[in-house]
RNA sequence: GUGGGUGUAGCUCAAAUGGUUAGAGUGCCGGGUUGUGGCCCCGGAGGCUGAGGGUUCAAGUCCCUUCACUCACCCCA
């Protein structure tokens, strides 16, 4: 028979590595809610129309990397590729606006995008995504960055760092973009055929094309931060000086531009030289159009989304987690055996993991599973054991053993284990 | 969608110029101890060499096709 694999680019959490996942995302909660963020789950698939209205019509995301399929009512679904444009709808949904003017939350969870997978980039990812709406004071951008770093500090990752840039907003960028292609214009024929469609497309992605003669022209293009707008200007001046304030060590990359069309003004990313080609382990920006051209208020917003995989990635001993088990109980014999039985699903009722062999394998053989499954105390229960009405528990640590008297066995294993 | 790399045991990898029955380590199962784990020793199971075709007396090895994985481009977390 031929083996029925995982779909490509699609994997497994395995349990090893399971309790890290479950590590991080709980340091994400705890540290959120110690920011006054609150948790809201928003459903995996949507409306494609929303998506489209969101991240843009002509984005790659949209044109060729979302998982859109026709629900037998004829009407367009699509798997999320991102998370900020479910939470909008539902903050917009349930009039979340008029709760509080700020509303800060952070969702988890699964995200789709068909493209071709390499190192750090899947079909199906998993993101931490935060957003906080109605605030557009600079504070709220540097709240939100002090959060991220916090995040990833308190998980214990190593070699981040921080890069900001602002995107100007829709009065100063769209001058910038004009300016860019003007200067742009002359050189044309020497950039790489990538750039030359960029020009018309997107052009400030010319930024960070990796080819060097790109590189060598843009180098002497003008420059986001040369054509920002007064009020821009001011803004990007606050986040940097807060974040000095609050130590947050940053870098400022003015070739940074983020490739969702929504973003304006402050766009930040943090990288890892932990990851290989796909460096960014986390990203966002400010959006403060969004909410209003999905039909909510005029109310701004600004998120964030961390890679958990990425992240995982640049953990530093993320090694293999073995479970440790509380009891393992041997038993030989039909009677034991039966006696085990009873006894294992009591200690397991009572809290207390505890696993045993049903097969009738020699002591030698149930003792080693005992081990392989780090076990703190092997109970042997044989049929001789039975008639003499005592039991050995054996402490697999310290490799000694004591007898214990058959009556009131259970509580007296509770006690012992929980003593130890 | 485009390019490069790699496919041999559950896992990590060997097998000179094509040449007999494809090996090792590790893991798994069992034994050494008739009822005691890790260390040590011994034994065992486990492979259509990714798949299909071709060249040859002979293919894991050479050629073609295809698939999978992987890295990179594009783009993004």
């Amino acid at each position: 028979m031929e083996k029925i694999t995982t779909i490509k680019g699609i994997k497994d959490i395995l349990p090893e590595d399971a309790p890290t996942w479950n590590h991080i995302e709980s340091i994400a909660r705890q540290v959120f809610g110690s920011f006054c963020f609150r948790e809201i789950r928003v459903p995996i698939m949507e409306k494609t129309e929303l998506f489209k209205r969101s991240i843009g019509e002509t984005t790659d995301i949209v044109e060729k990397e979302m998982y859109t399929f026709r629900d037998r009512d004829d009407e367009l679904l699509t798997l999320r590729p991102e998370a900020t444009a479910s939470i909008i709808r539902a903050y917009i949904e349930h009039n979340m606006h008029s709760f509080d003017q700020i509303t800060k939350l952070y969702t988890m969870g699964p995200m789709f995008r068909r493209e071709r997978p390499q190192k750090g980039r899947f079909r199906q990812f998993h993101q931490i995504d935060v957003e906080l709406f109605g605030d557009e004071k600079p504070q709220s951008d540097v709240e939100v960055i002090f959060m991220l770093m916090h995040f990833l500090q308190s998980t214990a990752i190593e070699e981040l760092s921080l890069e900001i840039n602002s995107l100007g907003c829709k009065t100063c960028r769209p001058v910038f973009s004009q300016a860019v292609v003007n200067y742009l214009r002359g050189s044309k024929n020497a950039l790489c055929p990538d750039c030359q469609r960029r020009m018309s497309t997107n052009p400030l992605r010319i930024f960070d094309c990796k080819v060097e003669t790109c590189n060598l022209i843009i180098a002497k293009a003008p420059q986001i931060l040369d054509y920002l707008c007064p009020d821009c200007k001011e803004h990007f001046a606050q986040v940097k000086s807060y974040l000095t304030d609050l130590n947050v060590a940053y870098g400022i990359n003015p070739k940074m531009v983020r490739g969702l069309d929504y973003y304006t003004r402050t766009a930040f990313e943090v990288k890892s030289g932990l990851l290989g080609a796909q460096n960014a382990l986390a990203g966002g920006g400010r959006y403060d159009g969004l909410v209003h051209s999905l039909g909510g208020p005029e109310v701004s917003g600004i998120g964030f989304a961390v890679g958990i995989e990425r992240l995982f990635a640049c953990l530093p001993n993320n090694k293999k987690n073995i479970f440790p088990t509380d009891l393992f109980i041997a038993a030989l014999g039909e009677r034991a055996q039966k006696m085990a039985f009873g006894l294992t699903n009591e200690m397991r009722r009572a809290g207390i993991s505890t696993e045993k062999d049903y097969s009738d394998k020699s002591l030698k053989s149930q003792m080693k599973r005992a081990d392989k499954l780090n076990t703190s105390f092997t109970l042997i229960i044989g049929d001789k054991e039975i008639d003499e009405k005592r039991v050995e528990l054996r402490n697999m640590n310290t490799k000694t053993q004591q007898v214990l008297p058959m009556n009131n066995l259970r509580d007296t294993i509770i006690k012992i284990i929980k003593e130890r």
